[in-house]
DNA sequence: AGCGGATAGTTCAAATCTGAACAACGCGTA
DNA sequence: TACGCGTTGTTCAGATTTGAACTATCCGCT
């Protein structure tokens, strides 16, 4: 249990860090920068609505409203899906793509200098194996 | 980085298992289950508002908006700390020992079966000690 | 004693999240 | 082709969170 309480203080107090870190940067929650962040990585840096919300974690309804919000700011848009006429791709725009390339490293410091570095290879490797397979037991339920 | 992610990504799974089944177990949401964990813990089965809020990790005004809730629900009780008239104690009631002590197994339950159970003797020990390090680092600044 | 800066909790407005209800579409089968 | 069922995304109401503003209190120093 010791293992579950430390975790869960450090996601939350982790969350708590990242959250003011991209605030201050850019105006962005952390919500929406991982949207941003998966749009760049996917093939024409646009994805299903449905498919976005199962990779950030949230419900439909939270990314619709994520969407509408990183819309008004220019930094995505909405595109009808050719193959399916229910579906709507969310598109990254080029604004969209510098704001994150200007975000990230910083982003990537805070995560880096309270995660990472804090970390022996060994942790970080095992820490990562050990993820990989909770996050895979409870995706697959 | 990939350690990152499946860190995030689990967090957030996990949290949403936990909710439903507090939810659906007690009508308790996980904020209010981790208040009540840490009074049944606390000397007296009382704290301080301020540091019942830094353990459980919200905000001094979310913690008021959950206090009051459990209190309507009969779980928690307010009482004027006597070293300090600015200060109030939340204390936990019989009703709400009670509620912890019939909730309790089965949330430990899911914790064990999708985080610990998963994970070897050496790993457990190793997230463990990775987490509480990252904690303190996230704790002390 | 009395001032002045910290601290404790609460209140408030704004933002966000969730689940349920809904409308529109796709797809297999008769 | 038409029915039935599952899927998609949105809308809506309600609950929760946060930070800022505020009140009341404490404490060290003069």
């Amino acid at each position: 249990m010791a293992a579950w309480r430390a975790f869960l203080s450090t996601s939350h107090l982790l969350e708590r860090r990242i959250e003011e870190q991209l605030k201050s940067a850019a105006g962005l929650t952390h919500p929406q920068y991982e949207i941003l962040v998966r749009l760049s990585e996917a093939p024409g840096r646009q994805m299903r609505m449905t498919e976005l919300a199962r990779g950030v974690i949230v419900s439909k309804s939270a990314l619709t409203y994520q969407i509408t919000q990183l819309e008004k700011a220019g930094l995505v848009e909405r595109a009808t899906c050719p193959s399916d006429d229910r579906g709507v791709l969310a598109v990254l725009t080029e604004a969209g793509l510098r704001c994150l390339e200007r975000v990230a490293p910083g982003h990537l410091e805070v995560v880096r200098s309270y995660l990472i570095d804090r970390l022996s290879r060994d942790e970080l490797r095992t820490v990562t194996t050990a993820m990989q397979k909770t996050e895979q037991a409870l995706r697959s339920s």
